[in-house]
DNA sequence: GTCTATACCACGATAGAC
DNA sequence: GTCTATCGTGGTATAGAC
């Protein structure tokens, strides 16, 4: 449900950011327009977060335990291929969920990577494919074709690039396609 | 070569908003800083664009174009496989060259997706699937998965996700692999 | 811990002189 | 076709009263 045990002002500023930032887009996301959101003055904030880069700081720790979290939890005890499968479709469902915490993860200035949890993920998945795998070698380049696919697909899927026609049941075929080439 | 035959100014200021925009990055791109390149007031280009989306306009269609133009040079007279590999690593050079650019061409707000030359490359990539293909069957679902994974593998890599250990070799890989799953 | 007030900056855009 | 001057907006951030 919610993010984290609600305690004062730092957590309901953040929870804030959040509503604006998923609901309006990253372009709608200032100390004024939090504050507003909270019904006070954009000063005021500075008492809780030392700037604006503090703010996006947060949010992007937040991306990531929450993008872990819900990888971890869909992987659950299964192992092989079908533990694959089921981390890339949690991936999925947050990035359309989530879509603009997802930025955080994947964008070019994201403020995620720098939180461990993001060098977490990377480990998860490289282990999950190693589970999948006969050989023992290096599986990195394997988790960079599904983590491309994944996060080109979930890009331009909400850009609406795919136009009316619609992907039609891409993102099965080729996730199907991509698993299956590891085992 | 040039994108239009127009006379002088308006393609003085494209040529300068488009040093900026590869050079700088997206945020430094202002009419002030257009103006400035040119040694001019901000004020000045509004005789030749009539604003800011006027500008962004004219830099989505220039990014099409030459899109377009790229991977048609690339296809050539190619046929099957080779021509689809052809293809698929000219859309990789156009985004590496003019990453800024390429923006345009796959962003949410991208100013590209609205140029009849957008479609034409979705036609040109569909076409030289079927060229692949023994099939007769609607071929979307193979070319989501293919820009998907292309259109991945250049964010992340533009963003620097990969990390120290790089990619390793995984475009190759991949767009091999999703090539041959085509024949 | 929030308020008012303010400073500073950069942006897009327009009016009117030259 | 470019200039100066100016306007309005909206952003980050600080000082100091309450």
């Amino acid at each position: 449900m919610m993010p984290y045990p609600q305690k004062t002002e730092p957590l309901a500023i953040l929870a804030a950011a959040l509503d604006i930032v998923e609901n309006q887009g990253w372009p709608a996301l200032s100390m004024r327009s939090v504050a507003a959101a909270l019904g006070v003055r954009a000063s005021s904030l500075y008492r809780h977060y030392a700037d604006r880069a503090a703010l996006d700081s947060a949010l992007g720790a937040l991306a990531a335990k929450t993008l872990l979290r819900e990888m971890e939890s869909a992987a659950g005890r299964l192992d092989g291929p079908a533990r694959l499968d089921a981390m890339a479709l949690a991936y999925v469902r947050f990035a359309r969920n989530s879509p603009a915490l997802y930025q955080l993860i994947a964008a070019p200035g994201g403020a995620a990577d720098s939180q461990p949890e993001s060098k977490a993920i990377w480990n998860l998945i490289l282990d999950a494919i190693a589970r999948c795998s006969k050989t023992r070698r290096d599986h990195t380049p394997a988790a960079v074709v599904l983590w491309s696919f994944l996060h080109g697909y979930i890009s331009l899927d909400a850009a609406g690039k795919f136009g009316a026609s619609g992907p039609k049941g891409a993102l099965e075929k080729g996730l199907a396609a991509i698993v299956k080439g590891f085992a």
